[in-house]
DNA sequence: ACGTATGCCGCAAACGTTTGTGTAAGCCGC
DNA sequence: GCGGCTTACACAAACGTTTGCGGCATACGT
């Protein structure tokens, strides 16, 4: 066991008798085995003798010449909410296939975090960054672009800003023909954070069919809050505070459902016979309490999102993106 | 609007006509304004032109001089898991903290996924590893402390190991006191993947207590599977299907617990007054859904986690740590 | 007054890559 | 058999830090 000392392009270039430009040069050559950078016959023996020692190249050595980190910051408001957790998933993976790296720091949604993550991530050089967390104003999106600085958007959308996203309007529309079809009329809504798109326009998609088929939402039945189980909870039991019950209820996230159907639950109330409930996002646990709800698809727009910064980052053309829904019905709704 | 060049310590060092060196070391000084290494009146200007100037170091170039990164790798089976997205949010949360940052990585609990994403973060030059997904039999990691890798586990033991924990075994006996307490006398648990020490303990710490109270828990009323609601769903499906049902389930996971849970009430089975439900982690869900549980550290854990790796990386000595849980009744059980 | 300590700072060599440019040898066409 | 073209490599300069060493003052001790 010996002194263990690092292999670098120079011990292979010594041992092989060679430059370090050269071995560098075969190394890197995408073309692989047949490289126009040396004979077949060197090209093999240093491919042969970087297997053999374990040479792996240093990336901070690289990076330092090139200029290019080779990863990429994502930014979410929580690791802990399995939507945004898939969606890093996504993109994750699609920068691996290309590749990259990813480093993920959460936001919990608060501007000032936000940025200090997102400034503490450009400090470790990342290439371009992804935000997860963004909120309809915005102002740093817009100096972040003043600054030049590759970014795109996922789950949520701002402005006019890059954003690969769920078609959320179209969700919100599924959801309320699905529940006007089993016959209810009297509407509430768990509206989750209004100053993100995806509350706005689940909601909005939803209104939308109501007031196309003639059906009046109060404004009072529509609760804004969180999107996680307590404000779903606490939206609940607003919403059965009215004299008049509503006879279904949407929330526009699952955990604000699950957190609702909690609630019914312990006062007996039962689902769907005496209100209808459903969801948004179709996460395992609307399965597992057999919540009605829509799926989006979260994985998806992770890999995405890490796509289409790619292609920004490249200088290529891009747009953004929405994805379709699918309305699942389950035992709830 | 000009060339936006790089402001590296050599345009300092120049405009202040002094050696990179010497911006360097002021820069670096943990001793910050005061530091030893240059003039009062010196250093003022350093810091002066540093903010103005808005320096940040390039951390390729200090990583590549130092050969330490100051990244380290997490590697959890998944993010989408919430007890181990909040872990690692610990772990994360540490390690800014100690101005270190962390890169994460999925390893879907499978062996060859979390070797090559252990390799594949060491590539990356981490200085040291955490792992959240060690099964009980794990070459690897074995073959990881003969090379000299400093690693840390968290969530789950495996043998001699480092390691920060819950107290599993202690949480599995809350449970079965408190389930006993209530008077049942028939028990099933939904045990989990039996290769994982939390598995294998939090049951283990159940039936010990169940054979100091003199209660037979019969083998097949143990229902291995995975951590997940489809796994709990599929297992309270089997305890159901005895002759003699149940009076209480423990499944060792919130997750597992959710899904068992939808299988009842789907069956019209009431909880918990023909069958008690208990968890283990104390997700928010839980308390969504009103569900018996054991509160687990989890964000302490991961905390702990990362200090314990850097002690060991610093080269002090260093234990396994295991965390109290706590008992939390609720409507469930 | 002389030697030594201390304060303040500069010099220069690494760390391991990538990449523009240089240069021999061999081959071609004529 | 000579210019030009390709093949197959080598040379060397960066990229931005960190850090051992050295040097020149001024202050201090005796």
């Amino acid at each position: 066991m010996a002194a263990a000392e690092p292999v670098t392009l120079k011990v292979l270039a010594k041992e092989l008798g060679l430059n370090v430009s050269t071995v560098s040069r075969v190394l890197n050559d995408p073309a692989g085995p047949d490289s126009k950078w040396a004979s077949a016959q060197t090209t093999a023996r240093i491919f042969a003798l970087a297997r053999e020692r374990g040479y792996t190249r240093n990336p901070h050595a690289a990076s330092l010449r090139t200029a290019r980190s080779n990863m990429v910051g994502v930014i979410v408001p929580r690791l802990q909410d399995f939507v945004l957790a898939t969606m890093y998933e996504g993109v994750d993976e699609a920068a691996t296939e290309q590749g990259l790296f990813t480093v993920v720091a959460n936001s919990l949604d608060k501007a000032e975090t936000q940025r200090a993550k997102a400034e503490m991530l450009l400090e470790r050089r990342a290439d371009g960054l992804i935000f997860g967390d963004a909120h309809l104003t915005e102002p740093y999106l817009e100096e972040l672009k003043g600054r030049g600085v590759p970014f795109a958007l996922i789950n949520r959308t701002c402005g006019e800003h890059l954003s690969v996203t769920c078609d959320d309007y179209a969700g919100g529309r599924l959801v309320a023909e699905h529940l006007i079809s089993t016959g209810r009329t009297r509407f509430g809504v768990i509206a989750g954070d209004p100053t993100t798109s995806t509350s706005q326009d689940r909601t909005r998609g939803f209104l939308d069919v109501m007031r196309e088929k003639g059906i009046n939402v109060l404004e009072d039945r529509i609760i804004h809050g969180g999107f996680d189980a307590a404000a779903g909870q606490k939206a609940a039991i607003g919403l059965l505070a009215h004299p008049e019950k509503p006879e279904a209820i949407f929330a526009v996230n699952d955990f604000a459902a699950i957190g609702a159907l909690g609630v019914l639950q312990e006062r007996g109330i039962r689902v769907p016979d005496d209100i209808a409930l459903a969801g948004f996002n179709d996460t395992p646990l609307a399965a597992g309490v057999n919540l009605t709800t829509v799926r989006s698809p979260m994985h998806e727009i992770g890999r995405q999102g890490l796509q289409t910064l790619q292609h920004l980052i490249g200088g290529g053309t891009v747009a953004s993106t929405k994805l379709a829904p699918t309305l699942i019905v389950r035992a709830s709704g």
